[in-house]
DNA sequence: CTTATTGCAAAACGTTTGCAGGTTT
DNA sequence: AAACCTGCAAACGTTTTGCAATAAG
């Protein structure tokens, strides 16, 4: 992978956002530091950095992919309130190993909890 | 819900399918029984009959939704070799008391593991 | 000098939708 | 007759891609 200024850009914002942004939130964020970088260039970086193991991808059934700055493997919760991805805080590890029982080769998983976030449970007094 | 002869048909060839069909598959299957059936229609009948329960919508990261005759909750494996997707036996209760314990609002959850099925298992002598 | 990377625009992909006409109740 | 459903085609949101130009090693 060659040295690429968008490149260190894009994974720079990544790693600041903490709020599991979209190509096009993270396009908007990056291109008030560069004009004239083009959404082509982030969706190309993105997924050059998600490959080679610098981002984490967080697919969303039905909706756009989100990019994620931690690396290890943990589960995510959309909230169907607002519609919102935050970091879900679950025993990883357990559910690795319940996985691991019922397909030995499994190699990753892709969990996503729907549920409600913090913010509207106080919103909605839960 | 209003009977039609297209939504009959299209309920009846997910329950046929037991390959977690997409949409395209669905309506190729549906459009030799019945020329003229179009896309959007079996489009619309999925939305629907996923809605009132009567089928499931099977969302893989990166690719279209397939569909799911079996009703009751439980896990996909996504085969990396072969791009298929199969039903995977899985503790889902414990997985789902995981889940809860991280989310008392979780309703429920998504949960793809990326593996290697059967077949491609013993064509690769594994 | 070679090849990865860029910006741009067009296209691909899966899915939804507006409309006018047809079907079900 | 009213409400729902259909086929068709256009539009949608997201993502990828072909191209000629630029930048990195």
């Amino acid at each position: 992978m060659r040295y690429s200024r968008q490149r260190e850009l894009i994974l720079k914002k990544v790693n600041a956002m903490h709020n599991h942004p979209t190509a096009e939130e993270i396009y908007e964020a990056a291109g008030k530091e560069s004009p004239g970088l083009s959404l082509g260039t982030v969706y190309r970086n993105l997924n050059v950095l998600a490959d080679a193991g610098m981002i984490r991808r967080v697919s969303i059934p039905g909706k756009a992919d989100r990019f994620d700055h931690t690396l290890q493997q943990h589960s995510h919760r959309y909230c169907t309130v607002c519609g919102g991805v935050d970091d879900i805080a679950l025993n990883d590890a357990a559910i690795m190993e319940i996985v691991k029982r019922g397909d030995d080769t499994a190699q990753d998983y892709s969990l996503v909890v729907f549920g409600t976030c913090e913010q509207c449970r106080k919103k909605a007094g839960m």
